[in-house]
DNA sequence: GCACGTATCTAAGCGGTGTCAAGATCATCT
DNA sequence: AGATGATCTTGACACCGCTTAGATACGTGC
């Protein structure tokens, strides 16, 4: 393409403001959006932070991109498509920030922990997002390929646990212990609101340590064996 | 009420079909239906069962129930009122399994993981009813009140975990067993069912065997002291 | 520099949903 | 018998996911 043509739709970058055009009078909106999956992804995300999970329609996050209820289907197969999109999103923010904590942690037994609680932290920070992000994958029944992925939460615990001492052949120990991790991390990320468990949090000073205590009482490699 | 005013809409207990009447002749459909709703809830779970989470609509339970779309809104506040109505019947039998599950165990070390092995083979054999039940309870971030009732899954723990030893006294320690127990187990619920957990089950012989190994490799009781 | 194919978007509409307001019907109490 | 309150229906509204048909703009080939 030439750059005479320079198209008008440019003059306001898409990443500028995440897509959003809405705000633009209506005969300068272009036809073309120019960058719209994108946008439509930051959209649905803003929508879910703003008011919830359940308002997230795909015709509101068309709306809110500013383009028809139609548009989104040039794009996405269907609403689960794009959900899954905005889900891949936050699987990959997790395993950042999973690899963050474990790379601030002293050895691989403190780093498990520091790991789930990054992981329930991330959970309770945007927990819109984080309900999203498991209904896909219950709904398949399988783990999100962006969670499984060398970098990502999976990965890491894997990494960790060999780190710790675990024998990698050992693939029915290693899944066994990954999986024990995980199932305990999700629990604490859905049930850490419960009302129920204020006083506890209170007493421990604050849910973060209120985590760590559980993830802690688990006990994920730490240095206990199993009775079998 | 007089036992002459015997009402005809009695014809048919409706215990005996579950409530349904779409079956009958409309001119024979009494205008008032009796025991609505509790034929409510046993339609939506009908559907729950046959279609899965998503079908699950108020129109749809009318239309099962043999009534007009607007008709629940006479029992129920809303549709989550009558969502979480069928969770708690739900909740109630997850209990009943539960207390099954105890009693048929040598020892409390034992009976924990029962427990837990009962509560994911309900929540893997009733997955679209279980999806309803947590879903209800993570909305409002409290435990379901049939949750939590002495004859419930939470009260079992609690007494099994005194009759293994531990000191009801010490709420703490108490509770962070309770809720690492009922982590583990609803992680274990939401994804047993992985596609990439196969082989090990198969390995293991079975899912059950599967769960069984799970929740013994975390070891709630097992003896094991933690490091803290 | 222009035409054409294709990607992108809009408009209109279908059947479905949750919810409400108004009216019909029935059980019961006085 | 008449009034009252509970129960159910009818009809409507706004919203939803999704489809079809047509409009528009981009980029490539000439």
């Amino acid at each position: 393409m030439t750059q005479s043509a320079v198209s008008f739709q440019r003059v306001v970058p898409p990443s500028a403001d995440g897509g959003r055009k809405a705000a633009l009078p209506i005969d300068e909106r272009p036809y073309h959006h120019g960058d719209l999956s994108r946008a439509l992804v930051a959209a649905g995300r803003r929508i879910l932070e703003a008011e919830g999970p359940d308002a997230l329609s795909l015709r509101a996050v068309a709306r809110e991109a500013g383009v028809s209820p139609a548009a989104p289907y040039h794009h996405f197969k269907d609403k689960g498509e794009l959900l899954a999109a905005v889900a891949a999103e936050g699987w990959d923010e997790l395993g950042a920030a999973i690899a963050k904590a474990r790379a601030g942690a002293p050895d691989p037994a403190a780093a498990i922990t520091e790991i789930g609680v990054a992981y329930v932290v991330f959970a309770r920070r945007n927990p819109a997002l984080y309900r999203i992000m498991y209904r896909s994958a219950c709904d398949k029944e399988t783990m999100p390929d962006h969670a499984k992925a060398e970098d990502s939460g999976w990965g890491h615990v894997a990494e960790t646990l060999v780190a710790g001492g675990m024998d990698p052949a050992d693939v029915q120990e290693m899944l066994l212990t990954q999986i024990a991790a995980w199932c305990t991390a999700h629990g604490v990320a859905e049930m850490a609101g419960f009302k129920e468990f204020e006083p506890v949090k209170e007493a421990l000073g604050g849910e973060e340590a209120f985590v760590r205590a559980v993830l802690r009482h688990v006990g994920i490699m730490s240095g206990r064996r199993n009775a079998n």
